[in-house]
DNA sequence: GATATAGTTAAGCACATGCTTAACTATTTA
DNA sequence: TAAATAGTTAAGCATGTGCTTAACTATATC
């Protein structure tokens, strides 16, 4: 059920993970909050683009801001981080305790058929 | 440089963790093993739809699979997995460390300005 | 008040993505 | 060997994405 309700809110967070630039201006933001200008800097494309870049990392959640003056400071928001890095998580460990089982399981010596095991797979 | 070489990696893998039906797949296959066929069962779309998206998986390295008969047994490949989640948490602990300090900068009590505090900020 | 600075909006374009249908190829199974 | 099963390939189409340029709006700063 974690999985479930949260799948829109994945799909955007994934998506905007997924961009080279947008995972940049996220770098540049975990150090610290920053202005859109700065956040263009290092970006090789013109502001607009960066503009868009950053309405996509706000609608998915994972960064906001506010206009201070003639400035607009973005800041991280670090809850859909969590939330992403955690569905990927909990899938990875899913798959590597079933492959730790197995391991134990083809470790084990040879033992007669039908002898009691624990697990009803 | 950790970040910067994986750019591509990261790319493809946000990218495929994007679309509900490749995570219901991956969900999936963090159960175990399974048959192109039986990945299609749950997902509302024709079984060609099915193998893009197991084309995506596949090339960016989330999952393998290898045609045994005529059915084809796909499985998780972790170490993608690792390495997105570790991007994110890497970025979001990095924030959440600064808040931390910032925080506890805010609740000290008034102390002389120029007394020495120990951080470089 | 003129000019520079920082950001914003709108339009348009090239290419990527997610899906479909139709036709086809290998393996089982009866 | 005929028929069912599991997957594959190719083509086409609607929509989404990432970028650009051009024109515009607010704040500073001189």
């Amino acid at each position: 059920m974690t999985t479930v309700e949260h799948g829109a809110a994945l799909d955007a967070t994934f998506q905007a993970l997924a961009d080279p630039a947008r995972r940049c201006m996220l770098a540049q933001l975990a150090r610290g909050p920053a202005a859109v200008g700065k956040l263009a800097r290092p970006l090789a494309m013109t502001l607009p683009a960066v503009m868009q870049h950053l309405a996509v990392l706000e609608s998915a959640g994972l960064v906001r801001s506010q206009k201070i003056g003639r400035v607009r400071v973005c800041h991280i928001e670090s809850r859909r981080l969590s939330l992403a890095a955690r569905w990927i998580d909990q899938r990875r460990l899913e798959w590597e305790r079933r492959l730790d089982r197995l391991g134990e399981y083809l470790q084990t010596p040879k033992r007669p058929r039908g002898d009691p095991h624990g697990d009803g797979n």
